[in-house]
DNA sequence: GGGCCGATTGTT
DNA sequence: ACAATCGGCCCG
C-alpha cells in the first residue's frame, strides 16, 4: 500500500535529470486543495530538460521565468505557455545547474497533458518556488511502486520545433492518460533508450 | 515600447 | 494544418 505522506529526500532530485524522470514514472504527484480535499494519481509522462541544450527554458541562463531551475532539487518549477496554460516542473540537479522534469500527466483523472493537468488540479504561479518535499502542504511528491523496465517507454519530447530532439519523454506503455502522439511507431523518428 | 515566439490544446 | 492568446525575452 502507498503512504502519501511521505516524501523523497532532496537527494532522490539531485541527480542527472534523465535518471530522475524515468524513475518519477509511477511516483504520486498529491495536491491538497483549498477545501483540504486531496488529489493524487501515479505520474505516467514525464519529459527532461537540462541546462546546455536550447530546447530548455535554462538555455540562456537564469531570466526571472525560469531562476528557480537554477535553485535547489525538489522544488516546483511553473511556467504560463501560449497565453493560456500553466505547466508543472519538478527541479532537479545541483543548484546552479538549470534543469527540471516536466510533468505531462498523471493517471488519475480523464485529463492529459501538462496544461490540462495543471488546469484540472488548480496548480499555478502559485507553487512556483515551494517544496515538493512536504507532504500534506498543497502539492508534493511522493514514491509509488515503480514500474517495471519494459513498462516505461522512451521517445523524443512533445512540441519541441527548433532544437535537437533528444529521447528524454517516458511514459507509461499504453497508459490512457498518456498526452501527444505516441511517437515509437506513429512513424515520424524513432525511438530511444537511455 | 515593439516584435517575435512558445516544454499547448482544440478545431478545421 | 492551423488558430487562439499573452507573458517572456531580446532589441533598441
Amino acid at each position: 500500500m502507498v503512504d502519501l505522506y511521505r516524501a523523497y529526500p532532496p537527494e532522490f532530485y539531485a541527480r542527472n535529470t534523465v535518471i530522475v524522470a524515468r524513475e518519477l514514472i509511477g511516483s504520486f504527484l498529491c495536491r491538497k486543495l483549498e477545501d483540504a480535499s486531496v488529489l493524487w494519481g501515479p505520474i505516467v509522462e514525464d519529459e527532461a530538460y537540462r541546462q546546455h541544450e536550447p530546447a530548455s527554458h535554462a538555455a540562456r541562463g537564469p531570466t526571472p521565468r525560469c531562476q528557480v531551475m537554477f535553485g535547489p532539487p525538489g522544488y516546483a518549477y511553473v511556467y504560463f505557455i501560449y497565453g493560456r496554460y500553466h505547466c508543472l516542473n519538478v527541479v532537479t540537479e545541483e543548484a546552479g545547474y538549470g534543469a527540471a522534469v516536466l510533468l505531462r500527466a498523471v493517471g488519475a483523472d480523464q485529463t492529459k497533458g501538462p496544461g490540462k493537468l495543471c488546469e484540472t488540479w488548480d496548480i499555478g504561479f502559485q507553487h512556483n518556488g515551494i517544496s515538493l518535499m512536504n507532504p500534506g502542504f498543497s502539492l508534493w511528491i511522493c514514491p509509488g511502486d515503480r514500474p517495471g523496465p519494459e513498462l516505461i517507454v522512451c521517445s523524443r519530447r512533445v512540441g519541441i520545433t527548433k532544437a535537437e530532439e533528444l529521447p528524454w519523454r517516458f511514459y507509461l506503455k499504453g497508459h490512457p492518460s498518456v498526452s501527444g502522439p505516441k511517437f515509437p511507431g506513429s512513424g515520424k523518428k524513432r525511438q530511444s533508450q537511455n
